[in-house]
DNA sequence: ACAAAGTTGACCAGATAGGTCATAATTCGC
DNA sequence: GCGAATTATGACCTATCTGGTCAACTTTGT
């Protein structure tokens, strides 16, 4: 039960894109990587799974780069850990149809984990960020 | 981020402790194994990393087996959750110190799934399973 | 035309997970 | 004491996942 590499990529190039998107240019995926400390090879995989996912909008071509996909207040985290990790903690461990007492459980923490990503939007990571700049370094 | 089959082994090896333990008897790993649809030889392991972490006391030799190692209602999710995966989403994903701001939202987020986890007892669980017996084959 | 930048899929090495096997140590019942 | 039952322990195996790179292609601004 851990957030994943990948996916704690995409959050940061998320908020790092809501920081750097005041000029509405598109931002470079280099750029990301070296502001976030990401491996810029395999950022780009994961910026085209937020496309996917219609987190993030691409431009092509020199000067090309990305945009988020909606306003940075709109966007919540569980979005984007669900658009890379899949559902939250499921589909289930042991897909058995067995122990649904405990199975039961497990939905209801799922529900939980949810409710709190789902309160926490990109914007705001990114005010955190913005008020102590040493912060996201 | 998700339930490891360890891990829901070892819940449903510790509910059947608590629906079995009526007679006092120590209840054989192999019969956990049966009643909970656990491969048996891959229990052994798992009982043995509970009674490490005290959730569970063995008595070795024939008409051996397995008890609790506290009252039902005095150990919680968390407690099994952690026996077996250790730190509740920690140790962090990338532990590169940077994005800090990110950092402290898992913070707050594994802090709240603990939290969840805490307040379910065995005892809980294994209440509803005797409750209504299918839910639990 | 050229360079900058996104798109895509193949590839790769190491870690992890799930699980088995063999062997030893312990203890009950006869 | 013997044998069966049962836990204890560590080696081992295999498939999948994860993190990451590479190369080739497409698009587009200057």
């Amino acid at each position: 039960m851990n957030i994943s590499a990948r996916c704690e990529y995409a959050c940061r190039a998320m908020v790092e894109l809501a920081l750097m998107q005041q000029n509405h240019d598109p931002v470079a995926s280099s750029v990301l990587a070296e502001r976030r400390h990401i491996p810029e090879k395999y950022l780009v995989h994961i910026l085209l799974q937020l496309k996917r996912a219609g987190l993030v909008q691409s431009v092509r071509g020199a000067q090309g780069g990305y945009r988020l996909g909606r306003l940075p207040e709109d966007i919540t985290l569980l979005e984007v850990v669900q658009a890379i990790d899949g559902p939250v903690l499921d589909p289930l461990p042991v897909n058995d149809g067995q122990s649904l007492d405990l199975r039961a459980v497990w939905k209801e923490t799922a529900d939980s984990i949810a409710g709190e990503l789902r309160q926490i939007s990109i914007r705001e990571v990114a005010d955190r960020a913005a008020a102590s700049p040493m912060y996201y370094i």
